[in-house]
DNA sequence: GCCGGCATGTGCCTCTAATCACAAAAGATT
DNA sequence: AATCTTTTGTGATTAGAGGCACATGCCGGC
């Protein structure tokens, strides 16, 4: 174990990794070795060791990893271990589902407010009982819930200005799902979520692949 | 304009460059630099020109680059002159919202037939007049309809099985949304859109980083 | 028609990430 | 207890992507 940076990428695979973990600990598998692992995440098996190795010593040469074990190491790493307080800004047909998607849940993400500019909206309460604020209550409202994620669904041309607002709301990581670049200060976190980049490389794949 | 093997990420830039791109036509802007694209897009400057090396000479030296005419040139590059038909598979609560975007439509990703297992949505119409196939009718429908992309929208447990349904159909190009890992033949190109990894990404840098 | 300024296109270098290959070590076997 | 098998952990190697810097070439001004 190392004291080097880690790579952006080792971070990704490790969520795979934890993935296909519990489905062999559903599959009551006990141990697993870096080849079978591998197969499971498509990717080489002396990558997986290596990821391992930013972090500690998991395996039992000549065996593999036990997998409830590993699982939970990697979980803690990733900051799985415990809950996260998510906010979202904009409650149309994508903010919806996400909201209402139960896997978040269990796996720890807890949407504990949400926000939207529409007036036929706010005041509202989502499926989940969550009511809905307007965007001049954020500060105070995710100051009050400990909201440490902020996922941003409003059309593209509002999500800086809310990215801003979160910001100041004291949220450090953002999860924007707008077709847009968002500029955030040094120490924030944004993520992008961007389907139509996605298609976009169907496209090509099609026409020069 | 050598003949190279093209970085997957290269395609991926291209696509965000069309749409700062967009921007500028607009703003009534008609020639950019690649400074200014880069400040746009978040890149190095050099990263846009060499991207664009990759294709062909699209500038003018001195100049910068004809906005109108430089986004021309990378839609056609990335297949985005055309309209492309889809198919979505598992109507729920992603799958409607996806169907219901209209910013797809208008970059030429149509939706041309939907499937779900549920005898309930069979039958029944979309917001966008769609009608809602069962799955066993795939083959036949793709074929009919042409459709060239399948997005998956199911549950993660049935999404290797529409995978393999949707190549057998003649789907070349799969956008899949479940959180699992799909195996498809050569020739068969998948991208995943996964947002639980990236929320396991903010939880590690607000942890770890 | 020539000259200066400016942004492109591209060779070269750097840095990072992925893969290989082997020594180390744990458990099984005799 | 010694040896064999297996799979980890890791140094070395390879591949690849990104950035720098400059020559090239175009436009506008004089
Ligand atoms: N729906 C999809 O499948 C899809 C796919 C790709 C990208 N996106 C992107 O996700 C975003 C949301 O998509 P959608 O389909 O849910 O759109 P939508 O129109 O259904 O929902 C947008 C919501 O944002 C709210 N809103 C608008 N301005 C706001 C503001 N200033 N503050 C707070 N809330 C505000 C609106 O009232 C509305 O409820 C868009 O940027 C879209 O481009 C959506
Ligand atoms: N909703 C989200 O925000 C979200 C976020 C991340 C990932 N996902 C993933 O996207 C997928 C869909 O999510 P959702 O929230 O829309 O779920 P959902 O339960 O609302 O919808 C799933 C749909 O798939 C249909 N279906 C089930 N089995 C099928 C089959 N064999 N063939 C065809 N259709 C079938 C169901 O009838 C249902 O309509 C899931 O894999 C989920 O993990 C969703």
């Amino acid at each position: 174990m190392k004291f080097l940076k880690i790579p952006a990428a080792t971070i990704t695979r490790l969520s795979l990794y934890t993935r296909a973990l519990e489905g062999q600990v559903k599959d009551q598998v006990t141990v697993v070795s870096s080849k079978k692992l591998a197969e499971l995440c498509g990717v080489n098996p002396a990558q997986i060791r290596k990821d391992l190795a930013y972090f500690g010593q998991f395996g039992v040469r000549g065996v593999g990893y036990y997998v409830k074990e590993l699982l939970f190491d990697i979980k803690k790493i990733l900051g799985l271990h415990r809950e996260w307080h998510l906010a979202i800004v904009g409650v149309g047909n994508l903010g919806c589902a996400l909201v209402a998607h139960e896997n978040f849940t269990k796996q720890g993400y807890r949407f504990v407010a949400a926000f939207d500019a529409d007036p036929m909206k706010i005041g509202r309460k989502l499926v989940t009982g969550l009511l809905i604020y307007p965007p001049n209550q954020m500060h105070a409202i995710c100051r009050e819930k400990k909201v440490e994620m902020g996922v941003i669904c409003t059309p593209a041309e509002f999500a800086q200005e809310i990215a801003n607002r979160l910001v100041d709301a004291g949220v450090k990581a953002l999860l924007n799902f707008a077709p847009t670049q968002i500029q955030a200060p040094e120490g924030i976190k944004v993520e992008n979520v961007d389907f139509s980049v996605k298609l976009d490389n169907l496209a090509y794949f099609l026409t020069a692949g």
